[in-house]
DNA sequence: AATTTAATTCCATTATATGGAATTTCAACA
DNA sequence: TGTTGAAATTCCATATAATGGAATTAAATT
């Protein structure tokens, strides 16, 4: 709900953002009252949006959703980003050396989202996808994207979102979360266990451009029944290695146009 | 350039819709001579939509890009579409019975619009995205899709789009396009070869929900190593079960609540 | 068929986006 | 390191485009 130089388009992020918070289909009284908008005026708004493709009716009922257009911008963006076409072929190479799932992830928002990601053959996988947002406090990747993020972007995130226990390990406190960081920030990458889904852990990198910003995190991920800390410190080198790679490829002035 | 009631999202699907033609990074001076805006006004507007992530600027040009917040809204988007939750499953069966790629499209905006794919392991497959448009005049699934469009909305894509040869066998005569569209009609199911890519064919089945409405077309696409008079037979005979399959689930009102 | 509830349209009003001009930033070159 | 030029950015009086209350229509519900 923030404020930006254009009401309308914070309205519109609003209108969508209330989709990403697990509504999938919406009738104009609910979201009238959601967004504390008059009916006509959101009325206007949501046919100027479904003439777009940007939103669209259910067929039966009335109710509004998502539209195909975004699936075509998401794809557009998936694809515009320099980390995440650099990173592919590396991560690949990651599942095949680890045998667990690769995972990209930016920090965007208080959230961090997954980019790309690379599955393996295992009967027993994680579920993740490209698009989906998870908490930033949580999570190998998250913990390695905001371990190097300005302090008070922390508590920004904090502050906005709270330390919900997302699962038994979640850290739910901010001194312990500090100190976390710092030992992530000390050893160069991250591990969780069971801090978001029951059967899982996590190893990730940061990922940084040219000038050294943090811009991303290579992570791998897999159920516990694959777990032991002599992985976690075997998959953290093969993580920190694919992401200097990563970075050397990223900073190297090739044919592509995406500088970051 | 549509006009609806809303002039800021009309503004905002022609900036959108810039980096889907295949321009990945602009300058302000470059989209505001594309969109006819001065740059005071774009300007504004441009931040406007990078403190919400729906942009962002390169850290070392200036330049506008495609946010990663596009890729959440695509994610959640592609997520809330009934026909393809449901659609999933099938398609794996799908692609067990015949050894090709499965894809599911939806007609949308003068184009057609990939909403899920399903791979194979074969070594030679096509390429082909969730969330890519393509011409809605040639291929199997773009057919199936406008064969069960009114006269008048086939027209506007031809006025709109024209009939551009994309490759060998496209129809690009808006004569022979009515006819092969009546065939399809006649038969049921759409098959193409060499219409949009160099060695691949393609055999589709339009998709309807309980009011007989087109919601959808299922597909199978493949190289043409792997082609044969027969192929396209048996394979037009599982897409239409499989799409009947699917049509029936849709209808059934089950726990999701997407009426489409 | 009557009643309720939700969606849609209308239009005078006002808040909001507008854009020309001034200012600042940045990069390239001397 | 200073100079120039081409961008981006800010400012603010003005016009215009979004606003929302009230009336109308459509769709469920009894």
């Amino acid at each position: 709900m923030e404020n930006s130089a254009v009401k309308t388009i914070d309205r519109l992020v609003d209108l969508l953002d209330y989709f990403t918070q697990g509504h999938d289909a919406v009738s104009l009284a609910e979201l009238s009252e959601y967004l504390e908008l008059p009916k006509s005026t959101l009325h206007r708004f949501l046919v100027s949006l479904e003439s777009h493709g940007i939103l669209r009716r259910g067929a039966n009922d009335k109710k509004w959703r998502p539209g195909y257009h975004l699936i075509v911008w998401g794809s557009i963006a998936a694809e515009n980003s320099a980390i995440r076409e650099i990173a592919k072929p590396f991560m690949s190479e990651l599942v095949t050396a680890s045998g667990e799932m690769a995972i990209l992830t930016v920090y965007h928002a208080h959230e961090v989202v997954c980019i790309e990601m690379t599955e393996t053959n295992h009967p027993v996988r994680l579920n993740m996808k490209v698009g989906e947002q998870r908490a930033a406090h949580a999570g190998a990747s998250s913990k390695a994207l905001i371990a190097f993020l300005p302090e008070e972007e922390i508590m920004a995130i904090v502050k906005d979102k709270g330390l919900p226990k997302l699962c038994t390990n979640t850290i739910t406190d901010v001194a312990a979360l500090k100190a976390e960081l710092a030992r992530i920030r000390e050893q160069g990458y991250s591990h969780s266990l069971e801090e978001t889904d029951p059967g899982a852990w996590g190893v990730a990198t940061p990922i940084r451009d040219w000038t050294g910003r943090v811009v991303g995190a290579l992570g791998l991920a897999g159920p516990t029944l694959r777990y032991s800390d002599d992985k976690v410190k075997e998959y953290a080198a093969l993580c920190l290695g694919y992401a200097s790679r990563i970075a050397t490829a990223l900073s190297t002035p090739g044919k592509n146009s995406n500088n970051q």
